[in-house]
DNA sequence: CTGAAAGCGCTTACAG
DNA sequence: CTGAAAGCGCTTACAG
């Protein structure tokens, strides 16, 4: 008969939505100190801690996130924006990324932008505008670079860049990153040691930034050491097992083949070792081949992959720092780009070059 | 002088955050018709429509996610739970679930489990307390399986999981996969018409339902031949390359050697070829080796490998669009198992057994 | 130590 | 077609 109002509404409208309110009413108190209760158990006497406590457990109460998040302002969430999930680099990368952030309290939200389709709609609407307190960005922002980051509601969202490279757009935000023209050189440097003239380089779409730097690290190499590049030793296939595969039997549908490839990542080296084995030639003996990111899979190849280590996981960890240090301390942007070590491994896929 | 007091508060506490109310008093309208105009457009008179979004282009303003979606009580978010990214399998389911979801104007919001290591305060504080319209189950459950899940405030959250088999806890949740008994005893089966007799099983741990269904159709598969299964013959390592290699190893290291192995996984079968031919055995001459999944780097091993193939994507299709269904249409659960076929690849990994 | 009240930014009946 | 007002569930000064 005199059931109140918001008894009917919880019975009918939130079937198991329990709110503070529930809560309050069973423990006897107000909304007020079963919030104190959760978040400042100091401030709540002993005893009635214990009562709310009680009205908790019965009635299975946790609170509304959605609220408090917007009550608070924050989310506890940071968005990590990458080109491709399932790539085993980035895998290690999030692993840094996730321990730190999971230390800190704070959860993880990815989002994929599958080399650039993501529309306005997806980074705009639902990332930056508030769902996340922060961002790293382990892609290049080549589809909505400015306008949507630089657009005035956002300003203040911190974010940190890892691995890529900085483009105009985003020069001003921090970033940690291998130095990738150094560790290209030093690659192809090994090649040119080890006695190789003719060395091809097989990268992915010219958008990426990284492929770029990387293709500079390789000319500057070859400059260097007095080494002619044929137009057609360099060459660009989609990002991926299938397009390393088209793109070394371009680089081998000729006479005088090259007698050593620079790979611009490893799972690009993936297919191109296989096509060399495909089409009759021996790894290193005719060909040599470098990679690059030292995957897991790179030691179990066949022949284990000579490759550039990057301290993946590490990044991710200084990342992830460095991205908290902006959000919880409000320090503002330096743009200072952190440059962590890499590491030539040299396994079985390189050999001396027929000189 | 007489500035109002917003003005003050929004030029020197929240630089940048442009609020509803700063595009009304720009726009001389309420509140109400800027709402109108960005979710009712044709409720509103043309003229008044303009005013609007020139207010808006010039304040730069995009609504505040948070506020909405507690004003709505849900986010337009769906939250996919998997074991690991990285793992190029559910890579592709994720193509799947990726694919619908944004057709249908809903974010994804991904979380590991990082086989199990998931607390209760993640999963619980963060995921399913109303950040999330839905969830998509990729992993096993184990961990917080009954508890979060049932507790009464999280009662209605649709749930339908993918790949992963039902736990007894998790019965009465719709799911879609593979016939997981059936496809491996199909793989087994092939094994044995090769000829083969001595075949082992290596796979992952045994938290993972997975594993145990695959593990069941290798045993009826052998016990139909009338074959017997040694101890030794089935072993264990963990789910990943380091752990097949492991596990490869202390089958390799007896007098009689199985002839086949059946790896519950392509990536285990990655590990388990590097070891067999590291130990100077021939595949398939020597041993035969199976796989299962197909995921990508499957077709590039050496040999290529003999495998069962997951329809991936299209499973994470049909387990988005079954989450959509209760989602927005309010469906209640109806547990239904939702079984897509599977398919044996024959490629060189398999030869004829030795007999 | 505790409660009443304001307010976070939005959306949506309800009047006009 | 438009505005005033209520309210989503919470947190936090502010009084007592």
């Amino acid at each position: 008969m005199s059931q109140s109002i918001s008894n009917q509404e919880s019975e009918t409208e939130n079937p198991g939505q329990v709110s503070i309110k529930d809560v309050a009413r069973l423990a006897d108190v107000s909304i007020a100190t079963v919030s104190r209760c959760l978040n400042h158990p100091d401030r709540v006497r002993e005893n009635t801690r214990a009562r709310v406590q009680q009205a908790i457990l019965k009635t299975g109460y946790s609170p509304n996130t959605l609220a408090q998040s917007f009550r608070r302002g924050k989310t506890q969430v940071i968005m990590v924006v990458l080109p491709s999930i399932g790539d085993p680099f980035f895998t290690e990368v999030m692993k840094g990324i996730r321990s730190v952030a999971s230390s800190r309290g704070y959860s993880l939200l990815i989002s994929e932008t599958q080399f650039n389709t993501m529309t306005d709609d997806e980074i705009g609407a639902m990332v930056v505008s508030r769902q996340a307190d922060g961002i790293v960005l382990l892609a290049s922002m080549s589809p909505f670079g400015t306008e949507v980051l630089s657009s005035k509601s956002h300003q203040a969202l911190p974010i940190v860049i890892g691995c890529e490279n900085i483009t105009p757009d985003l020069a001003g935000f921090p970033s940690v990153r291998i130095d990738n023209v150094a560790a290209a050189r030093e690659a192809t440097d090994y090649l040119i040691a080890l006695g190789h003239r003719k060395i091809a380089f097989i990268h992915g779409q010219m958008s990426s930034l990284l492929t770029r730097e990387r293709e500079r690290g390789y000319r500057a190499s070859m400059r260097a050491a007095d080494l002619p590049i044929e137009d057609r030793w360099v060459v660009e296939g989609k990002l991926s097992i299938q397009g390393a595969i088209q793109a070394t039997r371009k680089l081998l549908n000729h006479d005088h083949n090259p007698t050593a490839i620079f790979c611009a990542n490893d799972e690009m080296a993936m297919g191109c070792i296989h096509e060399i084995k495909s089409s009759g030639l021996k790894i290193p003996k005719d060909i040599s081949i470098i990679g690059f990111d030292d995957i897991r899979y790179a030691e179990i190849l066949d022949p284990p992959l000579t490759t550039i280590r990057q301290p993946a996981e590490k990044i991710g960890e200084r990342v992830m720092h460095r991205l908290l240090l902006e959000v919880e301390a409000g320090r503002s942007r330096n743009g200072q780009v952190e440059i962590v070590p890499h590491e030539l491994i040299i396994r079985e896929s390189t050999g001396p070059g027929n000189v």
